[in-house]
This record gives C-alpha cells, structure tokens and sequence, in this order.
DNA sequence: TAGTCTGGGCTTTTT
DNA sequence: GCCCAGACTA
C-alpha cells in the first residue's frame, strides 16, 4: 500500500474514511492537497470509484490543473483508470460546462458567452442610463455589486428587497440587466452559479441525472464557498452522500465576494453524522514563523483554537523593517533580495513579495526596474484586461455569438471605420423596427447595400456598416470549421488590426506583443473549438497567470498568495489604513477577515519571514505619516529581529540608493575588456550603437558608445545590458 | 467623426 | 497620482 506510506495518522485516516460526509480541517501546510490526491486514488485503486464518478472541485484553474497531475502520476494509470475522465475545475468552470450541455433547459443558447466585470459594466452603464439614471449618481458599481451579492444568495431579480430608494432603483436595474443577459446569449460570473443551482432545484429528472452522475464529491478550500456554492453541492449530493471537503476557516478571505466561512458550521449541522479531521502538523515552516502566525490568529475574534506545529526546528527570527516610505519599502526589498541571493542564502525564484492592494505592486516593480532586475508579477488583469487583448477577443466572441452586442458594440468602430454615435444609434434602432438582432442585421447590409432597411443611414456610414456586415458574413460561415488561431489570424487580417495598433510608439508595438501572446494561448486550443477558448479566457484568474518562467521574485497580493509557499516571504505595507485596510475599520467582521488575511500571509513563508512598513505612506498624491499595523504588536518580541521604532530622515534611510545590479549575482571583475572600438552593439533602451572606446576602471568595463538615436553615453559593462551585435575581424583595424 | 483636453472621481481583495 | 468619461475643437 506505497500510496499511504509517508502519511501521517490524520492525513491517513482522512484518505481512508469511508465513503460519507467528511470534512477535514486542515491548517496551512498540512498536506491538504496531498490528502485530496491521495483520497481521489485510493477511492479509484480501492474502492471501486471510476475517475468519471468523481466531482472535484478546486478553487483556480491552476491548482485544478495540477491536482489533476499528481492524481495522474498517483494512479499512473491509462484509459477508464486514468485522471482525464475526472472532473475537475472551479465551481465556475464545472458550472459552465455543464451549462453548455444543458443550454436550451435553462433558456438559452449552447453558444453562451461569458461577460467579466468589464462586460458588466458596459451592459450596466447602459441599464442606468436606459432608466434615466445618471451613470454619477447611480453608479454602475455598486448597481452591479447589489446585484452579485443577491445573487451569490441566490435572489432572483423580482425577489430583490427593496427598502431604500437606492434598493429600488437596483431592483429594478437587475431585471433590466437579466433581460438584456438574456438577449445577449450571455451569463456573467453569478450567473453561471445561479443558473446551475436553478436548473438542479427546479426539474428533479435534472437532478437525479447529475447526482448518479458525479457519486462522490470532492472539495478544495471549503471555507471560500457561498451561498450558491453550497447550495449546488446539497443539490448534487444525494441523501447519502459521499462528500469530501477540505478547508479551514481562518483561512477564510473572501468574504467580500459572498464567501461565508459558516458554511463549515451549516455542513456540521447538515449532516451530524459527519466525520470531522483535524491535520495540525505543518511540513512547511519553522516553528518561529508558526508562532508568530498563530500570535496573530489567535486575536481573532469566536475562533476554534488550532494548534499549529512543526518538528521543522525554530528557525531564524521574523526580520521586521521600518522603511521610510514606499520608494524605500521597495528598495529594501530589491537590496535584500539582491543580498540574499549574494550570499546564496536565496534563489531569487524563490522570494515573493506581498502586499495588500495592487496598486503597491507599481513601486516595487519601479524599483526593480531601476535595479535592472527581474520579477514575475501574478496578475490576470495584466494582459486580459488589455484593450488589445480585450477587442481581440471581442471579435471571437462575437463570432461565436452574433448576440452579444456587447462585444458587437466593442468592435464595430475599432479599428475605426468611420462609424460613430449617429450611425450605431441608427443602426440599433433600425434593427429593432426590424426584428432582427444588429448582427443580423448588419450581415443583411452587407448581402444587400441596396435593401429597404438601408435607408436612414448616412451614405458613408451605410458604407463602412455593408462592409462591416460581409466580413462578419464571410467569418460565421467558416468559423466552426476553422482552428482558432487561424480564425484569429483571418480577423486580424480582415480589420488591419495590427496596422491600426502599430503607431510607430513603442507602446504600439508592445500591444502588437500582446496579440500575438493571445494567438499563443490560441494555439492551445486547435484541437478544441472556439468555445473552449473562449470559456478558457473568460474564466482565468490572476493566480492562474503564476508562472516562474524566470529566476525571479514573485510579486502578488495576499488573496493570489493562497494556496502557495515561498521558502522566503515578504510583506510589505504593514501599516494602519493598509493592512488592515481602511474600509474594514469600521466592522469587526472585517476587520477579522484583515487578520486573516495576515495570517495567510505568514503561512506561506517556508524559512524567512520580513514584515516591512513605511513611516510615511502617499496616498491619492500626498504624503501622510502612517502608523504601524495593530497587527505587528501581537507578534511576541522574542520572535522578532529588527529595527523598529527608529524615527529616520530621507537621508538616514540606507535604501534610497539606486544601485543597478542586473543579475543577481555580482559578476566577477573583469581582467580583461570584452568591448573593442569599431564593435556594433545594441542596448535594451539607447538602441543601437559603435564603441568608440573601453577601458577597464574600478574592477568593471567602462565603454563609450555612439548610439545611433541617443548620442554618445558612457556606460558600466555589469550594469548596462549590452548586446554584441557584431564583432570585427582581427584585422580591420 | 476623431483626436485632444479637462475635470471629476477614485482606490481592496477576484471567480 | 492616475484613469476615465464626456466635452470640446479641428
């Protein structure tokens, strides 16, 4: 029985429970996910199970990804045996697809799309405006966030309460906006969940045929589901259910999406006759870090005690920080890093930075930008909240779904064509007196410049409109036939795109950049269709965008941080107003939730922790002093090495100091010049160039260089990266 | 109609 | 300090 051995007692006695309501509570670093591997292969290798039985759930793509290799090597199997027939993915991603194969019973089209918050925004700006509201008073937001929380509790629009007026005005906006999702062939991320729970709760044929399908239900970080989520999980489990879920509570940090860690409370009461497991040992901290973790958990509020050890060793003392402000924050961090890694005391990759809210992720890259260092930075937004990426793949989704004006709106005038307010109010209404969606018809414009419904429009409008509604013609005919990249390529193609991006700015170019990375992520996907990509694309986190393609620090926010562990750690921001954040000091529930998310944190630090602050901290423009975190006074002193308390000047900061490092190693001195006059290299910044002279000074290479564009500059060999472009032959000179 | 300007708003975390 | 939307101008 090699698949148990090298588990602890609980972890044993949670892979081998029988079949039944269990719920394991596991802290961090305890093996949780090794207890959902191993309980998915000994449920297949010795209780019969067949991967296709199984239902897990995971919180991100990623970690649905590789829960399902390490069940693949664990079963090491192939055909029924084998982990592809499992099914596995977030609540989103299951909900979807099972959406797609259940469409016409929920009322809509198999070629759904699906809206992001950016989609939302668009459709609700429109909704408020339509209701004769002023997009400043009623703002879509928070229209939008009363609506994802009524339906995170699964409130249908006619049920909504309305007792303020603000209340009423959302009512009324979430029945226009379902209307609208309606016609646009489309569900937003709530949607998805809600629609599910529908379809399961009101046709029990439905039902049945989900919960024979899926026998035995597995779920990953329990204590973040909601409302909807819970309730999909009592409708797909039967009533005796195999129901495995992992989680722990005072992991629990969201909260704000609808996240209710009570719901481990409401499955104990659901079913009492639940196995309950606590995993306490950690393999993955020093006991220092864990104590100063549990010094921070334990001032939270109606918690169960857990109690947290290691046989790890004590460790080296949490190093605290007092910085001067947040250019300093972030230059201590590059400079110890840098250090760290000097020392071989570190791997750069194997450092993360954290922080509370994005927006103090700018700093830290700036000041590894000036260091010349690199970093990888987690972060969806980055590239799929791009415009280019966005209207690119706008363009896919309406092909996908002619219905989705949303995304027909998008693109109609981009790259432009000449087609403004005038024209596409014309055209919507034209459509509308005409019963046909816009797409429709634009495609009748394009067959027919001369038809009936043309008139109305401006002649050059009319024009750019017929010419619009062919090449929309001539893709929806080819589009199921076509592997993804290659449609991509025909709408670049077709719209000139990268003409229309290409400014000769540098910044044109990088969003070239950008496209070109989507027609990789493409590439993935030709041997499945456009609606996999697209379902892909829609349903990517920020966590999903981890990659350590480099050997370089990890930039993310304490949410993306879950779930993961660096052997060293650094938070930075820990300041009143920061962490915790503003918004929670006025409810204690959230408050609670700021210290959570400290502890998360904490656990994710194998052997170093640095917690570091600013004395003073800008925010909107200006300088503020700030105090330091409540939360840094309930660490114990003992475990804490540093320097705090220091009132420091600008100029008593040791950080401000720009050193360029470039690698992260110091090179070794140079003995002899590798640049001769007459070579042609190139710099990442200045371009192009000829070195006029270079000469050895202060253990580095010193080279002049005529740039091309930038002049003459005189440039450190370890620092600038410089590229030899072409070497001369011996004897040209 | 398209590009530029300006004023106002805002800043938590994300499937 | 930053970004967006709407106003204004070419």
């Amino acid at each position: 029985m090699d698949l148990l051995s090298g588990l602890n007692d609980a972890q044993r006695e949670a892979v081998t429970a029988p079949p039944g309501p269990v719920m394991v509570m596991a802290g961090p670093g305890s093996g949780k996910t090794r207890v959902l591997t191993h309980r998915i292969a000994y449920m297949v290798q010795h209780l019969g199970a067949r991967p296709r039985d199984l239902l897990a759930v995971t919180f991100t793509n990623k970690a649905a990804r590789e829960m399902r290799q390490r069940v693949d090597s664990l079963l090491g199997g192939s055909g029924a045996r084998s982990a592809d027939s499992l099914t596995l993915g977030t609540f989103h991603a299951i909900s979807a697809r099972i959406l797609r194969r259940e469409a016409e019973a929920v009322g809509m089209r198999r070629d759904f799309v699906i809206y992001d918050d950016d989609d939302q925004m668009t459709l609700m700006r429109q909704v408020v405006k339509e209701l004769g509201f002023d997009p400043k008073q009623v703002q879509p937001a928070r229209v939008l966030a009363g609506i994802s929380r009524a339906k995170g509790e699964l409130i249908d629009p006619q049920d909504y309460p309305a007792s303020s007026y603000f209340e009423e005005i959302t009512r009324r906006a979430y029945l226009r906006y379902q209307d609208l999702l309606r016609v646009n062939n489309a569900f937003d991320f709530d949607d998805l969940l809600f629609a599910l729970v529908r379809l399961l709760r009101d046709q029990p044929e439905a039902r049945l045929r989900y919960q024979s399908r899926y026998a035995h239900l597995l779920v990953d970080e329990f204590q973040d589901t909601n409302t909807s989520q819970y309730a999909l999980l009592r409708l797909l489990a039967t009533e005796s259910p195999d129901l495995f879920v992992v989680g722990d509570a005072d992991q629990s940090i969201y909260r704000w999406r609808g996240a209710d860690y009570r719901n481990v409370r409401r499955f104990l009461d659901d079913y009492p006759q639940a196995r309950l497991i606590l995993l306490e040992q950690n393999y993955r901290s020093t006991q220092t870090i864990l104590d100063a973790a549990m010094a921070v958990i334990d001032r939270a509020p109606a918690r169960q005690k857990k109690r947290l050890f290691t046989d790890r060793g004590s460790g080296i003392p949490v190093r605290v920080h007092e910085a001067y402000d947040e250019t300093d924050e972030a230059h201590f961090a590059v400079e110890t890093i840098a250090l760290l890694t000097q020392r071989g005391q570190a791997d750069p990759r194997d450092v993360a930075i954290m922080y509370r809210t994005n927006a103090q992720s700018r700093m830290i890259e700036e000041a590894f930008l000036q260091a010349g260092l690199p970093y990888n930075l987690v972060g969806a937004q980055r590239f799929y909240g791009r415009r280019e990426v966005k209207d690119v793949v706008a363009y896919l989704r309406l092909i996908h779904n002619p219905s989705d004006q949303v995304s027909l709106l998008r693109v109609l005038n981009t790259p432009p064509r000449g087609l403004g307010a005038k024209a596409i109010e014309t055209l919507l209404q034209t459509a509308e007196r005409a019963g046909l969606s816009t797409a429709g018809l634009l495609i009748e414009l394009g067959r027919n410049a001369s038809s009936p419904l043309s008139e109305g429009f401006a002649a050059r409008a009319l024009g750019a409109l017929s010419a619009f509604g062919r090449m929309l013609d001539a893709w929806l005919g080819r589009a199921e036939s076509l592997p993804v990249t290659t449609l991509l390529d025909e709408v670049l193609a077709h719209t000139r795109y990268q003409n229309y991006l290409d400014d000769g700015t540098e910044e044109g170019a990088e969003r070239w950049e950008n496209v070109l990375e989507l027609r990789n992520v493409a590439a993935d996907f030709d041997d499945m269709d456009l609606a996999s990509f697209l379902e892909n694309v829609a349903l990517v986190s920020d966590q999903d965008t981890l990659t350590d393609a480099q050997n370089a620090p990890t930039l993310l926010t304490l949410h993306a941080a879950k779930g993961l562990e660096f052997p060293v750690v650094m938070i930075l921001g820990l300041d009143e107003g920061l962490l915790p954040h503003q918004r929670s000091f006025d409810d204690p529930e959230e408050m609670a939730e700021e210290r959570r998310l400290f502890y998360v944190g904490i656990t994710r630090a194998k052997d170093q922790l640095f917690l570091v602050r600013a004395l003073r901290r800008r925010q909107s423009g200006t300088a503020m002093a700030s105090e330091p975190s409540r939360f840094l006074q309930d660490i114990p002193s003992d475990l804490v090495n540093g320097e705090f308390g220091f009132q420091r000047t600008r100029e008593q900061s040791s950080y401000q100091r720009q050193t360029r490092w470039d690698s992260w190693s110091a090179p070794p001195a140079p003995k002899e010049a590798v640049f001769r006059s007459g070579m042609r290299v190139r710099h990442p910044a200045f371009g192009e160039g000829m070195v006029i002279e270079s000469r050895l000074e202060h253990d580095d290479e010193v080279v002049t260089i005529a740039f091309q564009g930038a002049g003459f500059k005189r440039l450190s060999v370890s620092l600038a990266r410089l590229e030899i472009l072409e070497d001369l032959p011996d004897d040209s000179a």
